[in-house]
DNA sequence: CTGCTCAATATTGTATACAATACTTTCGCT
DNA sequence: AGCGAAAGTATTGTATACAATATTGAGCAG
């Protein structure tokens, strides 16, 4: 019996997301399931079957007939969905200082030394990933709310194909991190009130920042053809 | 052009859907492929598709080689569902009143009205759709944002799996009404702190009425077999 | 050159066929 | 009878085939 069979559609799906997050298929441009199949070496049926999963994620827009196309998300979707993380962390923090333990605090706290003397060091990679959502990360995984953290971990996915200018990354990195480092602060103490308000200004900031960062590439249509072609 | 044309997979989808939260299907049930397909006069193909389309909506969960099943949810995953459901509803609440119209209120305000009414002249029908979910509804669309709306839909119908005894609801209906009354007038006032207070109070009520009309039914395997067979 | 029709192509949607795994029943043994 | 192996059946997973729709491009009229 084999145990550890991994079905087709898995390998499609894995393949096809990381992918789209590493934003080598940009937003706007269609998935078309036969070059799709022969790249990985299978049919359509598994890729088309990945797919719908990836739609249900909101990475992929599928429109009848014409096909799936990476999702491009419009400036008031961005809104919305900060407006939906925010009211998530919000929940994690009152979850988290119920919840989590001492240790699991320290732990956090020794992984934002380790990033800062990184960063102070200045080994800031252009391929590592932000490390801005590892401490959100971690901030939701204290809830042990399981459903919380994936549904946050599905907005997280969306909101990474907002491409972000890394400069606009970097020039945040130390400020941040002076912020995640108040935050946990004030969760170790159990003062939800003031975690909170520091918690909702830390997202607004970056949400304005990822907004600004937006208004820059304006009219930029991703390469790759849009959904409509205008022909 | 067929303008209208409708994919058989959304066909699938809506009836099984409809089928699954109207307990046609009941929680741990195994959806079988050819069985659906041939009651739909249809093939496999779209009946595979839409199951995993309400695989990623948490109503059915599939098991590799196995097949799908309509989702039975822990007691853990109830509670879980409650406070992501909590979380949103408190802010689409901040967002209701930051949003909303004098009209908008009103017009929820007769709704409930005219539900009270009903009520007291005794014509519930069993029938009937939980009330209870119209106002939240209503609050949550107040809010304007679409994701937000999107999200509290998908963990609602997932609540909804949750059989609850109907003389359970009947007697909350009354008591909730009033609840309703009282938070929508919060939210006219802008009174953002009492509204919460008293929105999660109400969640907590509705929750402790959820669980604990499981328990009764704790022991009560789902006919047509669970997910996994002793044999 | 522009705009149109219509054939040719590409792509998706659904059906069917085959393969692999899981479940069931039968049969044989102790 | 009780247990286990093995054949038979059912069900899912993947591949292929066909149908329907959309897109492209050539040809032609104005």
């Amino acid at each position: 019996m084999e145990r550890n069979a991994v079905s087709a559609v898995d390998l499609v799906y894995e393949a096809l997301k990381s992918k789209i997050l590493a934003q080598e298929y940009l937003p706007g441009i269609q998935l078309k399931e036969m070059q799709i199949s022969k790249e990985l070496g299978l049919t359509r049926t598994p890729v088309r079957e990945a797919i719908i999963r990836l739609e249900r994620e909101g990475l992929v827009s599928t429109v009848y007939n014409r096909g799936a196309f990476v999702t491009v998300f419009s400036t008031r979707e961005i809104e919305d969905l900060f407006e939906v993380r925010e009211a998530l962390e919000i929940k994690a923090l009152t979850l988290a200082i119920r919840r989590s333990s001492r240790d699991e605090i320290d732990s956090i706290e020794k992984a934002l030394k380790q990033r800062e003397l990184r960063i102070k060091n200045l080994v800031i990679k252009s391929d590592m990933h932000d490390p801005e959502l590892d401490f959100h990360l971690a901030i939701i995984r204290l809830s042990k709310n399981q459903r919380l953290i994936s549904v946050w971990q599905t907005m997280q996915s969306q909101l990474s194909l907002v491409r972000v200018t890394s400069t606009m990354i970097n020039r945040r990195y130390l400020r941040a991190l002076e912020e995640h480092k108040k935050i946990l602060a004030l969760v170790r103490n159990g003062d939800l009130r003031r975690a909170e308000r520091l918690l909702i200004r830390h997202i607004a900031c970056a949400k304005g920042n990822m907004l600004s960062s937006l208004a820059d590439v304006t009219g930029g249509e991703p390469e790759g053809g849009a959904i409509r072609r205008s022909t």
